[in-house]
DNA sequence: TGCAAGGTTTAGGCATGCCTAAAACAGTTC
DNA sequence: GAACTGTTTTAGGCATGCCTAAACCTTGCA
């Protein structure tokens, strides 16, 4: 145990590297890659520098490895610090979606802060209201209990999809709220079923229910699905 | 408006002043009496140094009004914000309470941190989930959406009642996890009927459905009711 | 009126977490 | 292998909010 507890800032540093470490949050198990620091400023919106300062600390503190110019990787302790931080992230949103009647592009930002002050007791209510849900609103894997993160299996991008088949949404990957708004009006969201008709350069003409259009890469980019 | 978002101390502070001020708190208008210090350091677990320090603060911020060595009272403004904070709190305890199954004992120490972290969207949602309710679970009075803190009109206190009446208790007034469990086992809580038997050096001898006991005083001192 | 006691403020510090500017480094390119 | 480029780290600062110790008021009681 490294500490009781840490800084809300300390939450978001790990569950960041999380969030940048391919290997890491794609697959359960292992440190990941290493992560830059520059990534990590950018998806903290703080500068390198500051991000220096708080490594040292991290590392200090055993919840990652840090070498100097060559980036950081968490530790074991600091995984499951970052996967604890992003089960209470993942549920609030869900519970905000299912429980408050929140719309999927509202939950991200009242969970961001939410997810580090809410208790274990909280958690377990809202994860037992739930029935233990996998996915989040955004169709994101939710950790377990025991803070595994499932694998995302057979899912695969949708322009990774040739045409003439169909295929299911199982995750739109954004939090950016014009994207999923723009998603909602599309009913392009997990769950949604679609036929990809042909590919473009601007983008992949598809199906869905009964609307049929040209949806340009950039929204076709965040669109991770199963094949029918 | 003094500033956009106030930090997770200064809420605290203003709030406490609200709840140390009793004309500010009993009675919906007013800035109420000034506030010692010393009282504000002990509510809020610190030196009175700090507060010092804080209420110099608030005082730039015109939330507060501050008279060195006289005491402190809320400006207009402050007692706004407090009442906001107060309204988050309540709100949140008894949503805590009806929606997730929280022990009313349990409901204290996870609303004072989460007070600081919803929106106002969240609000919005809680507040209508449970029918604007006027009272939180230890029977503490709600702030209106509108911030007028409604008054406890014919609630007194049960030391206050001569032996031989009969009362409704409408207020458990603690947030102490002993005591409260202590009153749930007794099944003294808001909506109790209990009848007053006799006046003791050591408390008071009551009737609450069909056991008869002597109530400590420490324990009375606790209970607000109506008379039947 | 004078003083002691208790409450309050000032002074000086510490930790956190952010910033800018400047120096140091790594990886690539000639 | 030296220079360039972009990244990263160091150095120095600022704001917040807490602390202790010491000086300072205010009061109430001789
Ligand atoms: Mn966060
Ligand atoms: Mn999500
Ligand atoms: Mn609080
Ligand atoms: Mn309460």
């Amino acid at each position: 145990m490294p500490k009781t507890v840490l800084s809300e800032a300390q939450e978001d540093y790990l569950k960041q590297i999380l969030l940048l470490s391919p290997s890491a949050s794609e697959t359960p198990e292992g440190p990941g890659d290493p992560v830059s620091t520059q990534g990590l400023a950018e998806r903290l919106g703080v500068r390198p520098a500051s991000v220096t300062g708080m490594l040292k600390k991290l590392s200090e503190l055993r919840l990652v490895e840090y070498e100097p110019y060559r980036g950081v990787r968490l530790t074991e302790s600091g995984h499951k610090v970052a996967l604890e931080v992003l089960r209470h992230h993942r549920l609030l949103e869900t519970y905000l979606h299912q429980a408050l009647g929140y719309g999927w592009e509202q939950v991200h930002a009242e969970a961001e802060r939410l997810e580090h002050h809410i208790s274990e007791a909280f958690e377990q209510k809202i994860a037992e209201w739930l029935g233990h849900p996998e996915r989040d609103p955004h169709g994101d894997l939710i950790p377990t209990v025991e803070l595994a993160l499932p694998k995302n299996a057979q899912a695969k991008k949708l322009l990774a999809v040739v045409a003439g088949k169909t295929a299911t949404i199982v995750r739109v990957a954004t939090q950016d709220t014009g994207s999923l708004n723009l998603c909602t009006r599309l009913k392009l969201k997990p769950g949604s079923v679609l036929a990809v008709l042909e590919h473009q350069l601007e983008g992949v003409r598809i199906q869905v229910h009964q609307d049929h259009f040209l949806l340009p890469s950039s929204l076709a980019e965040l669109l991770w699905v199963v094949e029918a």
